[in-house]
DNA sequence: GGCCGGGGCATTTTT
DNA sequence: TGCCCCGGCC
């Protein structure tokens, strides 16, 4: 026996160790999936299985890398680097490249990001001269990225009726055309957009049955991760390539299915079982990240939704800390608190600023919290945004690029025909379209043969085309002796991209500089790692390819930095932190107000609570606010319904936030179809849970107390009387505070 | 070609 | 409220 699976608890050495037939491995949060993944490739290749015969696959490439790199350690950098081993789109592009002649596309296509598509989408749509208001170009893109997973090509669109129905029942009948003509113009600028990379290799699989034998006989061993994340069209390419022998294993977390709303299917993994009868299942239920408390917390709440495979999650961890439950009267007040409790909390135990995330349920949350971490000297980090090959002058650059790498892209044509400013207007980049759609030609095409195309512009006009075409061409040409880094610093040099950058020297634009030269270096980086590895000519489309599928989560972000993280809670997904805040946790925000009597949307609203508040090591922190600024408008608002998920038991209420704020929470909405398992009578069965520290007639006006969070203070003023007695109380830190002394906690001093 | 202002709008986003 | 997009204007 290999000595690594020592390291394994039974179950998890028994998914390793089975690799005979299909395996469903369900792991529970914290349970050490990663661990099962690299151990069971690792066991595998240590077994004399080739590398080059096992495909593993997953959603993102910080996963895909940080396997590899755990694999490497085991079997060596040599064997791991021959694995298959990446995401769903960077695997299924480079078999793509590989088979391109067999689906009519150039091996170097070029790939769409989302804006591109967008873009695309938005020119198609004015072509068309449709209404905009009417043909939204993002709900228009979602539709054909949602019929795209669902492996419908324009042709059986067409043919639809169901489709059919809809887009005219919500009065978007042109729907089809949009899709149809969209197709084919990505066709013509020979790209492919993310969905496409998916797409395309279902129907190369599909219709050629020699390729689909070749990668069926490579790929003896098929893992993936995730699984509960996978849309259909992922899916099928696994049957696809599983075949008969059927060796895949899948990994994931029913209760983690949080993306379905971009075509993760989470019926995926609860119908594997239906789907290879003969499967073996196996539960990862120990969870090593979280204390009891957390993890029997999450259990409750997740206990709660219907639809799930069954499984108990449980920790031997200590028992920890009860989740406490914060309460405050605005959005602004909880930023403030949450920022106090973070500065209070590392100085009391000793925490670090990077062991405390703040999460959040949508982006526009974070601004309350950066304000009251900046005012209090809190060093944080906003994961989301814009990624840095998002930004638009290095958008500008890649685009030079990608023409000269594909001179039929569309996208990239437009963006720098006319930029830096060449004289070239919108009237003329509209002749241009309009021939190019006319003969079914790539724009490229049309500026390289204006007289052919009847492109009707004056002489200083064809002029401008011509030195623009001259300029390209010569890029292209210089490129077949080029390496990339060569190319990329011929492009910022000749086309003269950081003059106008130079010219004004605010911040902004020296950022922007720095951007360039720091795309410039990554681009010498690039070549010159891959030439050390062996590879002497490195192109510019090598180094597209690489970076298009590239994100967010793969640049940037120091991890060691000390800071506070702050992100939405899907972001948030894999990552771990001793300290968790959960906050807004409120009705119509978390869960959202679009889940609404959708107890499908509801249930996934719940699972993202569950990952929020597994990803706490050592304490959760779960906040709420009653009033707060939304779209413009100050509101109130109620407790999260999920609150009452969560056995009160695990649960640690401050403040005025007492069994009557639970009790007054808002009932749930009911949905005929769905009655939410309520626990409120456990919360009232549960007082005893409920520690009065004090009664008033211990306390007088003068005394200093030691509260449990807010430290010492001076009593200034009693109110009230028995269960009403309030005390009014000037903190050294905190400022003055009413305590409702039934449930405060505190001691006095003196 | 760039700047200003009004109107519309507003989840989540692994690739 | 604040951002983004578009149209109008210089």
């Amino acid at each position: 026996m290999v000595e690594f699976l020592q390291q394994l608890n039974e179950n998890q050495r028994d998914a390793v160790l089975y690799n005979e037939g299909p395996s469903l491995v369900i792991a529970g949060a914290g349970s050490g999936k990663t661990r099962v993944l690299t151990y069971k490739i690792a066991y595998l290749l240590k077994n004399g299985v080739s590398p080059y015969t096992i495909l593993a696959l997953t959603f993102t490439n910080k996963a895909a890398r940080e396997m590899k790199s755990r694999i490497a350690q085991i079997v060596g950098e040599e064997t791991a680097r021959r694995l298959w081993m990446g995401t769903f789109h960077s695997v299924f592009s480079r078999i793509l490249r590989r088979e391109a002649d067999k689906m009519g596309f150039r091996s170097d296509f070029t790939i769409y990001d989302a804006q591109d598509s967008k873009n695309l989408l938005k020119a198609i749509i004015k072509e068309k001269s449709l209404d905009d208001k009417v043909y939204k170009p993002a709900t228009v893109q979602a539709r054909i990225s949602k019929v795209k997973n669902a492996l419908i090509t324009p042709a059986l669109y067409e043919k639809d009726t169901e489709l059919l129905n809809t887009d005219n029942q919500t009065g978007k009948a042109q729907m089809s055309e949009i899709y149809t003509t969209y197709w084919n113009r990505c066709r013509t600028a020979e790209v492919m957009d993310f969905d496409d990379l998916l797409l395309y290799t279902y129907l190369l699989f599909r219709d050629h049955p020699e390729v689909i034998e070749h990668y069926r006989n490579q790929f003896r061993y098929i893992l993936v991760d995730e699984y509960q994340d996978t849309n259909s069209a992922q899916h099928e390419i696994i049957r696809q390539l599983a075949g008969n022998h059927h060796r895949v294993c899948v990994v994931g977390d029913d209760a983690q299915s949080i993306y379905s709303f971009r075509g993760a299917n989470i019926g995926n993994i609860l119908n594997f079982q239906n789907m290879y009868p003969e499967s073996k299942l196996f539960k990862l239920e120990q969870n090593y990240r979280s204390t009891q408390t957390i993890v029997n917390a999450a259990n409750s709440l997740i206990e709660k939704n219907r639809e799930q495979i069954p499984k108990r999650v449980y920790s031997e961890n200590t028992v920890g800390e009860k989740l406490q439950v914060l309460s405050a009267y605005s959005d602004y007040e909880e930023g403030y608190q949450v920022a106090m409790q973070i500065a209070q909390i590392r100085m009391l135990h000793k925490y670090e600023y990077k062991d405390f995330a703040i999460l959040y349920r949508t982006n526009a949350q974070s601004r309350v919290f950066e304000e009251a971490l900046r005012k209090i000297n809190i060093p944080y980090q906003i994961y989301g945004g814009l990624s840095f090959y998002q930004r638009k002058e290095i958008k500008d650059i890649i685009a030079y690029m990608r023409l000269i790498a594909n001179p039929n892209d569309e996208e990239a044509f437009k963006r720098i025909l006319n930029y830096p400013a060449r004289g070239i207007g919108a009237t003329t980049l509209d002749k241009i379209v309009k021939a190019a759609n006319l003969y079914g030609v790539s724009l490229w095409e049309v500026l390289s043969n204006p007289i052919d195309y009847n492109l009707g512009v004056n002489s200083g006009t064809a002029t401008k085309l011509a030195g623009f075409h001259r300029l390209i061409s010569g890029f292209i040409e210089d490129n077949l002796t080029q390496n990339a880094y060569e190319t990329g610093h011929a492009i910022v040099q000749r086309v003269g991209l950081l003059n106008e950058l130079y010219e004004n020297k605010t911040p902004e634009e020296l950022s922007r500089v720095q951007n360039v030269n720091e795309l410039i270096n990554s681009l010498y980086g690039f070549v010159s790692t891959r030439m050390e590895e062996g590879n002497p000519d490195i192109k510019i489309r090598d180094f597209l390819a690489e970076i298009s599928l590239l994100t967010d989560q793969d640049v940037g972000k120091d991890e060691n930095a000390d800071r506070v993280s702050m992100m939405t809670v899907h972001s948030a997904k894999g990552l771990e932190f001793k300290n968790v805040f959960v906050v807004g946790l409120e009705e119509d925000l978390f869960p959202s107000e679009r889940s609404r009597g959708n107890y499908k949307e509801l249930e996934e609203e719940r699972r993202l609570f569950y990952v929020a508040i597994t990803r706490a090591r050592e304490n959760a922190f779960l906040t709420y606010s009653k009033s707060r600024f939304h779209n413009g408008q100050f509101r109130q608002s109620a407790p999260s319904r999920f609150l009452k998920d969560i056995d009160r038991q695990y649960l640690k209420f401050s403040e005025e936030m007492n069994v009557s704020a639970v009790e007054r929470m808002q009932a749930p909405a009911r949905n005929p179809a769905y009655t939410e398992p309520s626990n409120l009578s456990r919360i009232k069965s549960d007082e005893s849970n409920l520690v009065t520290y004090q009664s008033i007639g211990d306390l007088s006006v003068g005394n200093t107390i030691r509260h449990e969070r807010f430290g010492l203070g001076k009593v200034i003023e009693l109110t009230g009387e028995k269960d009403n007695a309030k005390a009014k109380v000037e903190f050294e830190s905190f400022g003055s505070k009413q305590l409702l002394l039934k449930f405060a906690k505190f001691e006095i001093i003196d």
